[in-house]
Order: structure tokens, then C-alpha cells, then sequence
DNA sequence: GCATCGATATATCGATTCGATATATCGTGT
DNA sequence: ACACGATATATCGAATCGATATATCGATGC
């Protein structure tokens, strides 16, 4: 999962770590809190598998501080001399990486694969499901909503056991947000229609 | 998170692992896929601490099938009495924990606690927050709406980076769906006021 | 110049959790 | 007697988390 994330922004344009974080906590918020005890380490995983390799620190963004760097000026350019010069710069300066093509392909795999489909997941590919071609994109929202018609389905159904007031409340307040995450799902559906009509309508006015 | 979950639901009355999963994943839901990799090192880590203690299945809910079991019938006690009287069981049978004084008041613990705040915690709160006295559940309550308030000021606030068509709506999507948790508490927060007056008025009307 | 401070950045550790898998037991149907 | 699916416990390796340590950079003040 983490492994598609990276992939994704780093098919945009190579980053360094402390980037890769900034984007995905800013993008996935609340909903995935990453940490840089995964993060790292998935960076490890993906460099030793071929899929991204480091590259020589340039167009790797820096994360503004509002002050932001004029690319290739030439305090930037000794910075970079003298951090390349250092006999050992006890590497705790910028690693930058980017995408290979076998990178991509990884990509486009772990981007189609049906199995796993939690929030998270969801949230990640739809993040990128640009990058599908649109027939493949369909199925994937279409997938999605299957998911959340079958949940509505089982939290409709009374609660069964005896369950206190807060219990109740919060089984309430679930069922009535997955009914809003399938509208919006839904509405996202009719848009891709709307875009390339002639997709397959299968299951087509929920 | 896990131990808080389990001690609840032992609070109520002794239960084996099995039941204690399914309780917990049809009232999380899709929130919290607990498994039993997880659970069960619980279980034990619970344990050794003296915070439950292995009991002599009695009370200790079935699960129902269907078919319920007739508590201390010539059947059940004739399979107990096997159990008990075999050299070793391999224990692949149950294991019914209840919990002891030491684990109620790790109970009130963590349920107090006020560090640890994401969506998981939140929602295994509110599940055992009718425990709580009413200032403290009011305060829980409040220090939950403040956390989304603050949250719905940073999704509302423009991208700042060009993004893309999906991310957008992902983004839109969570400010509303945030501005929807946001409702939903308020309206627990009017209850609770409204049924027990005179709690502080600290930051009332929203 | 230079001391210091906060933001940027990488790294690692232990503990928790996940997901898959193995295996035992029980109730039911045939 | 047997097979079967639901119930039930257990364990493994890998992924993730949360905390912590440490290094670097840029700005501010003196």
C-alpha cells in the first residue's frame, strides 16, 4: 500500500522522504497518519527491488519553507558541491529518488490489482487512478460501490443484540456515512459516464 | 487501543476470543478489521498483567448459531466434564476470560485518557463511554469536536498545489464528511446537556 | 563572524497490528 | 460412520506505528 503511494508521486517527478510524507499526510490526512519508521524502510524495500533508485538531488522539491530555492543558483550549486565533496557526509542530508521503468510497471500492477480494497487503499488509488485508461477506472469506482452497497446492506439491518445508547448512535452515524460515501461515489460514476459514454452500463442507476 | 476494547467488553461479563472479535468487528465495522494475530497476543499480555483472568466457561456467550445452548444441560456438561478430564486438550477448545479489579481500573485508565485521539480510539470510546460520569463523557465529547473543528479549518482551506481531478474531490469529499462528524457530535454534546444542566458552558454554542 | 533556534531530513528501535495459515472442536446432515 | 461448515485458538513473518536520536539548513539576533 505504502509502495503504491510512493510510486505514484514519484511517477510525477522524483522526491526526497521528508517530502514523500509532507504530500501523502496532507493529501490522506487523518485518514492515514504515516510515519517515518514506514516510510523509510518501504523506501529500502522499493530501492533494493529495482523499482526507484536514488538519483543526484535536483527538481527533487524542497518542501517550501516560503523561502524557496532558485534552482540551480549558486548557493545551491556549492551546497550541493559541498555535500557531494564530504569523505562520509554521515548521510543525514537529502536522498532523493526516482521511478524506474520497472518502478512503473509495479505501478500499474499494484494500481489494478482487485484485492485489496480497504479505506485506505481506496483513497490511495483513487489518488492516482488518473493513470488508468478510463474502462479500467470505471471498474474501479464500480468495484467500489458494490463494496459500499453491500456494507449499507448489513448496517441497515437492526442491531440484533441489546446495545446501549452510544453504541447505538455511533451504528447509526456509520450507516448514514456510508450512505454519503456512496452518493458521492455514485456521482463520480455518473461523471466518468458523462466523459466517455458507451462503457459497459452494467448495474447502471444504483 | 486493543486492551481498552477487550476490557470493555469483558466489563459486562466474561467472554471467550472468538465472541470477543466478533462483538468488537460488527460494532467497529469497517473502522477496525481487528484479527486474531492481534487479539490474542492481547489476550495474553492482559493476562500476565493481572488485568483479566482465565475463568471456567459458564456465562461466557456462545455466538450464537441458531441453536443456543441450554446452560448446564446433561450435553453441555458431559462435553465440559471431557474437557476438564482429558490429559492435555491441546487447548483448541475455549478459553473464557473475565475481568478483575485490577482490570477495571486500567479500564478507567484508558478510558480517561486523554493522549491518544484518532478515529479508532475515538469510536472504541464512545462505545464504553456510558462508564464515564457525566463530566468527564462531557469532556471527552468536547475535546473530540474540538479536534474536527480544527481539522475542518485546515480540509477547508484551498489546495495551495496544483492537484488533480480525483484528489479534489477526494479532498471535498472529507471536508464534508468531516463537517458531517462534526454535526453529529454536536448533537450528542445538545443531549448530554440537555439531561444533565449545569455542566461548565465552556465554548457552548459552537 | 557565531551562537542558537526551529524547520527540514534521515534513521532506527521496540511494540503492535495485520493477513495468512494451521489446526482442533462442535453440531448437523446423510 | 463420515464429511462438512461454523466455531475456536494459535502462530508466523511482514508491515506499520510512535517515540526517539541525530544531522543539516536557514533565519534571527548580537
Amino acid at each position: 500500500m505504502l509502495e503504491l503511494a510512493v510510486l505514484g508521486l514519484l511517477a510525477e517527478q522524483p522526491r526526497h522522504g521528508y517530502d514523500l510524507k509532507k504530500r501523502l499526510s496532507e493529501t490522506l490526512g487523518p485518514l492515514w497518519g504515516i510515519s517515518f519508521g514506514s516510510l523509510y524502510p518501504a523506501l529500502r524495500r522499493l530501492e533494493r527491488s529495482g523499482a526507484i533508485e536514488e538519483v543526484d538531488d535536483n527538481a527533487a522539491a524542497p518542501a517550501a519553507t516560503g523561502a524557496f530555492v532558485p534552482t540551480g543558483s549558486l548557493k545551491g550549486d556549492l551546497a550541493a558541491a559541498r555535500m557531494r565533496l564530504r569523505a562520509r557526509p554521515t548521510r543525514r542530508t537529502r536522498r532523493a529518488y526516482a521511478i524506474t521503468e520497472q518502478g512503473r510497471a509495479l505501478f500499474a500492477e499494484l494500481l489494478t490489482d482487485e484485492g485489496d480494497d480497504d479505506e485506505r487503499a481506496f483513497a490511495v488509488k483513487l489518488l492516482f487512478c488518473s493513470h488508468l485508461d478510463p474502462v479500467a477506472r470505471l471498474a474501479f469506482l464500480e468495484r467500489r460501490r458494490a463494496q459500499l452497497n453491500q456494507r449499507l446492506v448489513a448496517e441497515r439491518k437492526p442491531a440484533a443484540r441489546t446495545i446501549d445508547r452510544y453504541s447505538r448512535s455511533l451504528l447509526e452515524h456509520r450507516a448514514r456515512s456510508t450512505q454519503h460515501d456512496l452518493d458521492w461515489i455514485a456521482e463520480l460514476i455518473a461523471q466518468e459516464r458523462a466523459e466517455q459514454p458507451g462503457g459497459r452500463t452494467e448495474g447502471a442507476t444504483a
